[in-house]
DNA sequence: TGTTTATTATGACAAAAATCATGTTGTGGT
DNA sequence: ACCACAACATGATTTTTGTCATAATAAACA
């Protein structure tokens, strides 16, 4: 459904939205140590997030990834498609190259309507409003890998 | 969410189950040429599955792999955790390894709900009802790669 | 203008998943 | 008893994915 670069890029993503603004930037080190991932990897998930405009970033020092308001203002579903690209989390669960309502697979229609729900979730939502969501729901949401 | 091999292991199951019969028998070949799957690898697969008394399946000439009506009443749930193991299903969507109501992921609101459901409809349907459905439904299922 | 800080870019490396190849064992028919 | 057939068992190979290391480039500030 969604490969471990894709796991990662939506993970430092919200943190960037929770932890940075354009006067707090962060260094790939900072986050890949927070989120206990592999730095060098995600530096380069970092960087495809910047040439999408996902994600801004500036050079030097004191510079840093961060997220400025236009950039709160996409959704998961865009950081999903710069990594892991789009048929990913719309593949047919039995992995048919067609599968759709008039030619589905045997278990189609078991799972095609959660899948639909899903996939709305991560395209209407902006970031803004996720991190607003999880500020309102109270529980403390975690990122790192184990705690 | 599943693997290749889960993918292709639910598959010939349902095949299985719309094709053989105790007196119907089909060979690894057959199945893999009816589905697009290479033989040797479904060969394993449907081997694991023998073992785990999920199909059934006998040597010799005229021999094959089938489902008897015992087969027909275990769940594709029970496959799947045969092929791929249970964790593999319901990890958490992030990839975090304590994700639960009380610990949520950043998304783990947006997707618990649609994974509890579709596990829910795995684990409960045996495959006899699942075929039934199938044949209910009119529209003919496909489970060829493509078409 | 040079030094520091941090991103950018490239390629090598490792691990895991998927695939393929080979030989062995059991079973039924002749 | 022999032969043909198909499952069984094991291990090697390939491919994909993920990880790491290193050098190059750009920006800020003294």
């Amino acid at each position: 459904m969604l490969t471990n670069a894709g796991k990662y890029a939506i993970r430092a993503v919200i943190y960037l939205a929770i932890h940075s603004s354009a006067d707090k930037k962060l260094g790939a080190k900072t986050i890949a140590n927070a989120l206990e991932i592999p730095q060098a990897f995600l530096a380069q998930l970092l960087r495809t997030l910047t040439v999408d405009k996902l994600i801004s970033s500036s050079k030097g020092p004191g510079g840093g990834f961060f997220l400025d308001d236009d950039d709160r203002k996409n959704t998961l579903w865009q950081v999903i498609v710069s990594i892991d690209g789009e048929h990913r989390f719309q593949e047919c669960f039995l992995g048919l190259s067609k599968c759709d309502d008039a030619h589905p697979c045997p278990v189609h229609h078991m799972v095609s309507p959660f899948k639909k729900e899903m996939l709305f979730n991560f395209q209407e939502r902006t970031i803004a409003q996720l991190i607003d969501e999880i500020k309102d729901n109270g529980t403390v949401v975690s990122l790192k890998m184990s705690h």
